[in-house]
DNA sequence: TATAGTGTTTATAAACAGTATACAGTGAGC
DNA sequence: GCTCACTGTATACTGTTTATAAACACTATA
């Protein structure tokens, strides 16, 4: 993640930009895009990158220490731990579940076709089991 | 819908009151659930039922008749409208493929197994079609 | 034409998001 | 050791959003 052209921001969307920055990134530390031991780009790097303010990236990163995906301390540039998921918790796969059924709902809401919304159901299923 | 047990609202949630219901009243208006012509319950009945303020489950309503779902007229209760889905949109699609890949590795990254996952994917896959 | 139902409007308080600025720790090079 | 350029932190401040409250206005019906 030497540049930031991984990670897109937009500021009109009403997902706040703070949360924006924490679920793009979670996605590239689940995907194993950034490993454990990665150093992130610094705060102001990667703010200038996104165009925000650095004290909005420093909240993403804070948010993502706190789930135990990175360390940061204070003066040395954020790393990605070694993170063991946590233990299967049944009201996380509801919420899960839910969650699932409502973005596909909001998809179709816009129009997106059920042929594609199936396909990329099946591909991420597929690309799952390692 | 009419009683509210279909909608739950987690007050301790991060995402507001307003948009869950209005994620769950979608997700209920895509399935068919609530179908093109039937009441829905007026903002008090509903707003007491999940235990918040009138107001806000009418800012939803009023999102949703926005959306094309309700129509919504002073004095009268909200009814579900017929609506054709809009047009197929590639940026729409591209947001479906994003917010899906989040979602996922949210749901990984906190201790939802890949099996889990994959069988949830694929029911929701298969039950796509019609 | 009451009256009990409906959603709307305006105002308010609290929480949140984003920024600016001053601060403090770290480490490489001198 | 010192310095300098780099790191993240803390506090204060602003505008926005969220949720509530209360007064309002429209509709249906008895």
């Amino acid at each position: 993640m030497s540049d930031g052209t991984q990670i897109r921001i937009d500021l009109d969307a009403s997902t706040p930009v703070n949360r924006q920055i924490v679920d793009q990134i979670r996605t590239l530390l689940v995907e194993g895009v950034l490993p454990p031991g990665a150093d992130l780009p610094s705060v102001r790097r990667l703010a200038t990158d996104l165009g925000v303010h650095f004290a909005t990236v420093a909240d993403a990163y804070r948010t993502l220490a706190e789930e135990g995906w990175l360390e940061i301390s204070h003066g040395r540039s954020a790393r990605v731990l070694p993170r063991r998921a946590p233990a299967a918790d049944r009201e996380a796969d509801e919420l899960f579940r839910r969650r699932l059924r409502q973005l596909v709902a909001e998809a179709r809401s816009q129009g997106v076709s059920a042929k594609k919304i199936a396909s990329e159901l099946d591909s991420l299923a597929k690309g799952m089991t390692p």
